[in-house]
DNA sequence: TCGATGAAACTACATATGTAGTCGTTAGCG
DNA sequence: CGCTAACGACTACATATGTAGTTTCATCGA
């Protein structure tokens, strides 16, 4: 079971399943645009996140460099499964069938449902 | 925009949305059996839920009545939203992708799902 | 060699969340 | 008509989360 991963501790992952290993600077650099956090802030997240032991570290000299140890699909996997059980009782169907009234999908998103269904079948 | 709810909020709003009105001790019994809640704790949470305005109070003598002022549906979609948003870059068909190659999804619920497409086609 | 620069470590603090306890009041029972 | 049980209101407190500031230490360039 992959630790929680809170939003902002989210953001940090996703520019280091992007690329790794990074230093801290750089993975500030790469959040500054979508959140204007500031190098600290970045730095307590990446701390949390080790503790958290979702990430590992390696000493670069006197820096760090930051690499997940948690797979991207890993994690999506258990948050998709948290979320379906939670909202619509494990069952996946009526998730699409909600998506669907709420009008989330477009006639294109059908088609590639469609399309992909009929692959997994194969 | 639906204040965001906490998982413990939602357990709350899972009952009432089930049965409305209800007084703090009906849904404290209610929500005896999921979590072990004492009804100080359903109690602070209704209070909670009513201040960001998700559900409103009734006044019947010295008791309140509680009732959802949100749809389910309505704060279904908006969690939605933002779940597929964030984790499958606003996309749904990556998600049932990303369900299907983690196994989360049957044969049945395959041809459940293709059934539902097919409906919405029409 | 020495000071400025930059990196990690430690500290800080407000708000959110989970989980209750206590206080004051009121209404119904005896 | 007074007492007790039940309610809402207020208070509490630990942990999580968002967002930094401060300290300390090492290193690299002048």
């Amino acid at each position: 079971m992959v630790e929680r991963i809170s939003d902002a501790e989210h953001e940090i992952m996703e520019v280091l399943w992007k690329t790794a290993p990074l230093t801290a600077t750089e993975v500030a650099d790469r959040v500054a645009d979508a959140r204007g956090w500031s190098l600290q802030t970045v730095k307590t997240l990446l701390s949390r996140l080790a503790t958290k032991a979702v990430i590992g570290t390696e000493r670069d000299g006197r820096r760090f460099l930051y690499s997940p140890l948690v797979e991207r699909d890993t994690y999506l996997t258990g948050v998709s499964r948290k979320f379906v059980d939670r909202l619509f009782g494990g069952k996946v169907t009526p998730l699409v069938a909600h998506l669907a009234e709420a009008d989330e999908l477009s006639a294109d998103d059908i088609k590639e449902i469609e399309e992909l269904l009929r692959e997994l079948k194969a």
